[in-house]
RNA sequence: GCCGGGGUGGCGGAAUAGGUAGACGCUACGGACUUAAAAUCCGUUGGGCGUUUCGCCCGUGCGGGUUCGAUUCCCGCCUCCGGCACCA
């Protein structure tokens, strides 16, 4: 009997699918598509390992299933490739970027190739290559034309290790979301892009989509939409006043003091000389901590201004205090302060001894404990005693807004993304400085800009990108007037070339478009989108905006980009994070060899559950391995002496069907596998043919080699993705015979094999016959008699 | 602090419109085959106890509750992981 040799059938099947061009797809509108994407890799230079593997396997075995089923399946792969290593190492190393790149990508595709996967290479695409990026810096100019990307000059988050500033969704409890340093806060020129514009539209998206509600729930977080009013109040003997913004407008007969954040613009405006000093001190002070210094730091602190707001509703003067607890960047940068109502201003007022008014009490009407921060109804407040705070939010907003003294506003917690970086491997901002014309973006038709060789790579850590040490490259002339101007230096994060890279599959070569209009139309939106959850509020939010952009300005027809998003689990060593430092890394390629492909796939599946991290067992493969070759075995004995099918291995063969179809459906893949081995060692040395064709089917998804040969094995012409899934047969899937569990007070004595349309007393003789019955029933009298057909038969006794 | 998700054998994990807890696999142990080993195959494998082809008790983080019956539902805790963190 020949034995399964993995190494022969997985090189065969690889050339097979090389030569025949199989995994390449093209547009038909006669046949349904479907998209399956994985998020594109940074090819670094460490390689793939396990954990790797898992989504890329799991993404495989869904586009492979959807290709039995009939569908036209994209299943593409490319390099998010612009990014700090490949830098990092230019510095360090005196390698162009360009060349490591290269090189990276060239391993990692080796890599990939070993997974076995559908991907269609001939749709690789690479953000790196300027007839890519040229896309990228197109879209950046509509968005300047729109303006939806400005430049302002403003406080950002920067990186002193990476040497370059950060959007906020970059930082991470105050430290570098890439590298872990802690942050600094920079007054820099920056490019920013308009994505609070979006904030609605990506809230409102997220309750379309088939998303984990997990994700969906840390992007409406990230968004952070706030309902509630803006609240002018005037200046006490000044001409200025202060708009504040609250969500507790029914609170307002109880704001005691207001609060300027440090940065705010009327702080030296409206402080008294008396307070001069101590407030500048104090503003000095606030604006040179890090925003970690901050963040640590909760005692409260602050200095009067010694001026005074006039509160809109019952004209009391309250002093305005500076305080660096409220923020400059959200809202106004101002708050009025109800210390009886929220806990920040009670623990404010506390420590700088300021009055606190309660105005809200219990439903009942019974003073509460302060702060006491929920919604109750009102007392101190005039006209409004009486009322519920839900009422009393919109009619104090209403009064507010008859005296022209307020409005209903909605905040966002989310800002505008912070686009610039000042680093030299990314996409050139195709902006050009003209002292005449000002910004002028670079014409559609002289697109790319691309990036000049340099030198050197080393950031100047001056907040200028090593591209503005490059005279030949910046100095050009203006798009406009044609007199002599500047380029922008800056280059875009990585997340640009990322957000729209998906749109480019369907039509990789196009010259004179992102995309084929119709091409981008049947083959988007993603179907599937399998990656980690690492990009949870990063890529996956700027990505929505981008397309709802350019649904805007009409390039796409759809605006989520994403409609399913799957976020596979880590696979851990040693209870941690496979890293090169920790020396934790499983490497696939070592598996690959000894075991094969299929195995490594259908072990990757059996690991765990795949939305769970899982931890790797070194030993967990062999068990898969053996079940291949139990699979291969029964099929080569089989085809020595073909039984028939018998109505039992017609009812199993329609029970695998069922159980493979909907456990796939549902993402329940590690318990696909148990099904089949579960079937496997149901049968006996032999099966009939239909059943082997069935269980090469089914397999086909999780290990598509061995399927293509045991497929031909069989006696038939490749491939076996010509085939089509079966369907099971609903009246096979009836049992005719059932197992019912006996107990006695709830409690299992044994379990009785009867025809499934048993009555309860058949059931009942038969339970009878058990000699723990039995003794549970000695000497006892049945008070009930609770019988579930086909599970489980209670007998009530005392 | 707030929000979300978990805690089941020696291990990874099954099973929740309430119905035989531990499927499947790993490990370990015993056996068959072999000169021997590897591979393969067969058996046992949650804990405890007994009068051991059988039977009893305990057992899904802890304590209560609902129910004929709870890993599953409810209440109160402990604990781990992830996200956010002075957002007014």
């Amino acid at each position: 009997m020949n034995s399964y040799n993995h190494k022969a059938i997985e090189a065969k099947w690889r050339s097979y699918w090389e030569e025949t061009q199989a995994h390449t797809v093209t547009m038909d509108p006669d046949k349904p598509k479907f998209y399956c994407l994985d998020m594109f890799p940074y090819p670094s230079g460490a390689g793939l390992h396990v954990g790797h593997w898992r989504g890329y396997v799991l993404s495989d075995v869904w586009s492979r299933y959807k290709k039995l089923q009939g569908y036209n399946v994209l299943h593409p792969m490319g390099w998010d490739a612009f990014g700090l290593p490949a830098e990092n190492d230019a510095i360090k190393k005196g390698i162009h970027p360009t060349v490591s790149t290269a090189s990276n990508v060239a391993t990692f595709k080796r890599q990939l190739h070993e997974i076995g996967a559908m991907y269609d290479w001939t749709r690789e695409v690479n953000t790196t290559d300027p007839g890519y990026y040229k896309w990228t810096q197109w879209i950046f100019v509509q968005m300047y034309k729109r303006g939806l990307a400005y430049r302002k000059e403003m406080p950002i988050n920067f990186c002193p290790s990476c040497q370059t500033g950060l959007a906020n969704e970059e930082v991470v409890q105050g430290a570098c979301e890439r590298c872990g340093t802690p942050v600094e806060k920079r007054h820099l020129m920056q490019w920013m892009l308009r994505i609070t514009k979006y904030a609605d539209r990506l809230l409102e998206g997220l309750k379309t989509l088939d998303w984990p509600e997990k994700v969906v729930k840390m992007q409406e977080a990230w968004i952070g939409r706030s309902e509630g009013a803006e609240v002018v109040f005037a200046i006490d003997g000044a001409d200025e006043q202060i708009t504040v913004f609250t969500t507790r407008p029914d609170t307002l007969f109880g704001a005691t003091y207001m609060v300027l954040a440090p940065e705010h613009e009327l702080v030296s405006k409206i402080t008294t000389p008396e307070q001069k000093e101590d407030v500048e001190k104090y503003v000095k002070q606030a604006m040179s901590k890090s925003s970690v210094e901050r963040m640590a730091n909760k005692e409260k602190t602050g200095v009067f201004t010694g001026a005074y707001g006039i509160n809109p509703v019952n004209g009391k003067r309250i002093p305005i205090w500076v305080g660096d607890y409220v923020l400059i960047d959200y809202g106004s940068g101002a708050i009025m302060a109800v210390p009886a109502h929220d806990e920040r201003d009670y623990e404010f007022a506390q420590k700088f001894a300021l009055p606190i008014i309660p105005v809200i009490a219990e439903k009942d009407g019974t003073v509460p404990d302060l702060p006491f921060v929920i919604d109750g109804v009102l007392i101190n407040s005039g006209p409004f005693d009486g009322m519920d705070s839900e009422n009393a939010k919109k009619a104090i907003t209403e009064h507010l807004q008859k005296k022209g003294q307020g409005r209903a506003s909605v905040q966002y917690k989310m800002r505008d993304w912070v686009f610039s970086r000042q680093r030299y491997w990314g996409e050139p901002i195709p902006i050009v400085h003209c002292p005449k014309c000002g910004e002028v973006p670079v014409p559609e038709d002289q697109l790319p800009v691309t990036l000049p060789d340099v030198e050197n790579y080393q950031p100047t850590g001056t907040g200028e990108s090593p591209l503005a040490a490059i005279t030949e490259w910046v100095n050009t002339t203006c798009p406009k007037c044609g007199g002599p101007a500047k380029r922008e230096t800056n280059t875009m994060p990585q997340w640009a070339g990322s957000c729209w890279y998906f749109l480019r599959y369907a039509d990789p070569d196009n010259d004179t478009a992102l995309a084929d209009p119709e091409k981008l139309a049947y083959w988007l939106p993603v179907d599937l989108y399998v990656g980690g959850i690492e990009h949870a509020v990063l890529h996956l939010l700027y990505s929505r905006f981008y397309i709802k952009f350019l649904y805007d300005i009409g390039v796409v027809d759809f605006d989520e980009p994403f409609v399913r998003l799957f976020n596979q689990g880590m696979v851990t060593k040693d209870g941690a994070k496979m890293s090169k430092s920790k020396g934790n890394v499983v490497n696939p390629d070592e598996l690959v060899e000894h075991y094969g492909a299929d195995s490594l796939r259908i072990y990757e599946l059996f690991i765990g559950p795949p939305e769970v991290d899982s931890e790797w067992m070194d030993n967990g493969i062999e068990g898969v391995y053996r079940f291949i070759q139990r699979v291969w075995n029964l099929v080569v004995r089989s085809l020595k002496n073909m039984p028939e099918p018998t109505l039992a291995s017609e009812k199993l063969r329609h029970r695998l069907i069922a159980t493979v179809t909907e456990r796939i459906e549902s993402f329940k893949l590690n318990t696909v596998v148990s099904a089949f081995m579960e079937y496997v060692n149901q049968l006996g040395q032999t099966v009939d043919r239909q059943s082997l064709e069935t269980l090469v089917i089914l397999l086909a998804p999780l290990a598509p080699h061995l399927a293509e040969e045991l497929w031909q094995l069989l006696g038939h012409k490749p491939s076996v993705f010509d085939a089509r899934w079966p369907q099971a047969d609903p009246a096979m899937l009836v049992a005719d015979q059932v197992t019912v569990a006996i107990q006695v007070n709830g409690r299992t004595r044994g379990t009785v094999d009867v025809p499934a349309d048993a009555a309860q007393e058949d059931v009942m003789n038969a339970a009878a016959a058990i000699t723990s019955v039995k003794n549970a029933l000695e000497g006892k009298e049945i008070l009930k008699t609770i019988y579930v057909p086909g599970k489980i038969l209670n007998l009530v006794v005392k």
